[in-house]
DNA sequence: GAGGAAAATCCAAAATACCGGATTTCTGTT
DNA sequence: AACAGAAATCCGGTATTTTGGATTTTCCTC
């Protein structure tokens, strides 16, 4: 697949791969099962849903026709939900595991993986974060909340305190960590 | 392209080609001048029009671009008009100018060409309608009004008398003619 | 009908989707 | 921790799509 530039036509397409992976797993099934339900290898079923390789309308067919999802909606734009919606503080994901001393709140709902995902993470003294690269393109948007803040993105470091924001490419190995004493950031991954 | 039956479930994807075609006509487009508004090459997009070609779901999204077409729409079936239809004697959209001695009036509306044609078709005295084979798997189904007709499929030939009714495979040279005095015929194309 | 320009189709080379088995990753259990 | 079973990814080879140019067809105009 040709690492098309996302412009806003093309974004509905890169919305496609965590489409189809939610409708699978919503179903409980896993890539062998729907694989055999739709005719299409486990491999391209993967392919497909990691976003690296465009399949043809006769193959995302036969998926539609296994995961019982409308084909046409499919490629449709997300429909903003009509009124306001609430994420609560209490019912915040969470994970606590990544990096050390560090947990992470997901502030963005599951279909938007892949375009545009919300995070607020909390770092204890000298917590950190490690991230292997992303997909070429994807870049990450952080503003300190509280605390001071390394970053380092491939070769290049900055130091960050508290309201500083930083922009940085991530098709790289990049590190975010706490430098004196606890801290807090928000951060926006685009099209991971 | 690996030839699916048409199960009643693959139809849709069966009636993508011509509404393509149909769009870019309707449009007065070339296929050169699409081929440069999509970045799509000429000679793909022809295939696809004639459903030789399966395209990928990028190559297809930046041919909907170009034609201005709704992508989700493309795919989804047509939705019976509510009503009851009607198209006017007057109104009827006529072909004088095929065959010898023979005009011919097209019943079905332009969304169904390739699916489902309906001709009434009149014949002079001695009048002849020479057609090139269509593509395999097209059958012809045609009944007599009024007078005797001769129909030739390949290397069959029958003689046709009013109300008589013949359906025949159309994936081979075809001719129908009027032998004694005018006639009237009544023709339906299957997947031409 | 002959000639010429535009449009559509054909063709061989290049890119990419697709498959099936091997490998790795994940998850839960002792 | 180590293991077992399942699930997802990786990796070859094959089939299909995709392309740019050559060829054929269509349709005007003289």
């Amino acid at each position: 697949m040709t690492d098309e530039a996302s412009t806003p036509e093309t974004e509905v397409l890169s919305l496609l791969p965590s489409r189809l992976r939610t409708a699978r797993r919503d179903k409980g099934l896993s890539l062998d099962a729907v694989a055999k339900l739709s005719g299409v290898s486990r491999s391209m079923v993967s392919q497909i849903e990691r976003g690296e390789s465009s399949p043809t309308i006769a193959t995302l067919w036969n998926l539609t026709r296994a995961l019982q999802v409308d084909f046409a909606g499919l490629l449709e734009g997300v429909d903003e939900p009509a009124g306001i919606e609430v994420l609560r503080n209490a019912n915040v994901p969470l994970i606590a595991n990544a990096g050390q001393g560090c947990s992470i709140r997901i502030l963005s709902p599951p279909e938007e993986v892949g375009r545009h995902e919300v995070y607020d993470i909390r770092f204890q003294d000298s917590g950190i974060l490690d991230s292997a690269p992303h997909k070429r393109g994807a870049r990450e948007h952080l503003t300190v909340i509280s605390g001071n803040v390394r970053i380092k993105a491939g070769d290049k470091v900055e130091m960050l305190g508290p309201g500083d924001t930083a922009r940085y490419p991530v098709d790289q190995p990049h590190t975010i960590s706490a430098e004196a004493g606890p801290a807090q950031v928000f951060l926006v991954v685009q099209d991971a």
